[in-house]
DNA sequence: GCCAACGTTGGC
DNA sequence: GCCAACGTTGGC
């Protein structure tokens, strides 16, 4: 299948570029919205690209690129009984979220901003807008190389 | 199955 | 901190 794009928020608060970048791979646990779920569970694949977004911040934007290293397994959390994002309901057995991982890429020389994106009329087509409360939304092959080829940005 | 109440996300 | 847009929960 051909390589698929994805734009998956955080919040640089909770997670940022910056600590991907240190961590080089991590696992992208806490998703807890069905639909981003069935997306990460049925959809991404090993070799998909990623735009790291920084949500609920001063900037909100495109931060870099990183990339889709491991596909759905389950989400440690679920068990955690400490955990933020532990759900009582899940068992081994059926366990209801998952998680893949992340590989860092690459960091954007500049954050591409939110308030660029809803400006530019290609972009502002993107289904970050259209689902704007989604943490995971697919981004096109032209969405995806329209960013890339910006001046300056990486 | 409907819907009101409540919780969360995320931009501003 | 506010609030719009959703999503979830639970009574009926």
């Amino acid at each position: 299948m051909a390589k698929q794009y994805w734009l998956m928020k955080s919040e640089p608060d909770t997670f940022s570029i910056d600590s991907l970048q240190k961590m080089k791979r991590v696992p992208w646990d806490g998703i807890r919205n069905y639909r981003a779920r069935n997306i990460l569970r049925d959809e991404m694949k090993r070799g998909d690209e990623a735009f790291f977004y920084h949500s609920s911040c001063p900037e909100p934007g495109i931060v870099g690129i990183m990339e889709i290293v491991k596909e759905a397994s389950p989400d440690p959390l679920q068990f955690d009984s400490k955990s933020p994002y532990f759900d009582p309901k899940a068992s081994p057995s059926k366990a209801p979220w998952v998680c893949v991982e992340v590989a860092f890429k690459r960091k954007a020389k500049s954050i591409l901003p939110l308030s660029f994106i809803k400006a530019d009329s290609l972009l502002k087509k993107m289904a970050l807008i259209r689902w704007n409360r989604l943490s995971v939304t697919p981004v096109s092959a032209e969405e995806w190389k329209y960013i890339l080829a910006m001046k300056g940005l990486w």
